[in-house]
DNA sequence: ATGGTTGCTTAGCAA
């Protein structure tokens, strides 16, 4: 299975680059984030045209998640179900090619010690017990997207700039350590060890021309998930209008 | 260095 993640910072906007990318990689499944408005808006026939459905967790101007794939997806689910009054669209659930498949988008955190910051920290808490009461370690299971965490000082271009920052704060870390623990990894890491990877880098300041980068987007797996190849597609940062992330591809085996 | 850039929505927020 061919899955990649993208926070594309708007669906509306990257359509043309979306629909490209889709036609020139053709993966089984394509994780989404940042859609940045309302189901109606998502280019549905654009996708279809293409051999993809899509399901979405949507809201209008604000996050919104997706997993588009070539076979329908099954036992769709929308949020993490845990009775917070919470109108934020970050998860979207979906059975693919017997795969559980979550597309994620971590709250970014706006400032540590604001009220972003602690939604944040919860908000990862609450994916946990979410994996706990929905899902099973032993059962082939992807968790996927942004998640505004770099897991370590070789996920960073220049560690100590970002250090105690809301992408690199211990406490965020920690959080996704736990996550980890209930038995998923890094899939990436699995087939790449070496600094320099990354997945994000900031519109200002000519970060990516500098290569200032972080890696953000992350492909989680179970157990039953074997990584065979994972990278990084830097080239889709590039050119016109590119979203600030680029997709993050892996090549996966089911076991 | 509290800047810088992009997108949504309409000047200000979020990232």
């Amino acid at each position: 299975m061919k899955l990649a993640t993208w926070n594309v910072n708007s669906v509306r906007a990257r359509e043309a680059r979306l629909c490209a990318w889709l036609a020139r990689h053709q993966p089984d499944v394509l994780c989404l984030q940042e859609l940045k408005g309302s189901a109606d808006v998502f280019p549905h026939a654009a996708v279809a045209a293409l051999g993809y459905s899509a399901v979405l967790a949507a809201q209008r101007t604000y996050n919104g998640v997706a997993i588009l794939s070539r076979t329908p997806a099954a036992a769709v689910a929308l949020g993490l179900d845990d009775g917070v009054d919470d109108p934020q669209a970050r998860l979207v659930a979906a059975t693919v090619a017997g795969v559980r498949i979550l597309s994620v988008y971590v709250p970014n955190g706006g400032e540590v010690g604001s009220d972003k910051w602690a939604y944040k920290l919860d908000w990862l808490a609450r994916l946990s017990r979410y994996l706990e009461r929905h899902a099973r370690a032993d059962e082939p299971l992807v968790v996927c997207g942004d998640f505004n965490i770099a897991p370590e000082d070789r996920d960073v271009a220049v560690p100590e700039r970002w250090r105690g920052s809301v992408l690199c704060h211990d406490d965020a870390r920690a959080r996704l350590r736990s996550l980890c623990a209930w038995g998923l990894v890094d899939l990436l890491r699995r087939v790449r060890a070496e600094a320099g990877i990354y997945s994000w880098w900031d519109y200002r300041n000519l970060a990516l021309a500098r290569d200032d980068g972080l890696r953000i987007d992350l492909v989680l797996g179970t157990e039953g998930i074997r990584c065979r190849d994972a990278a990084v597609d830097r080239d889709e940062r590039k050119g016109e209008k590119p979203s600030d992330h680029a997709p993050v591809v892996v090549e996966l085996e089911v076991s």
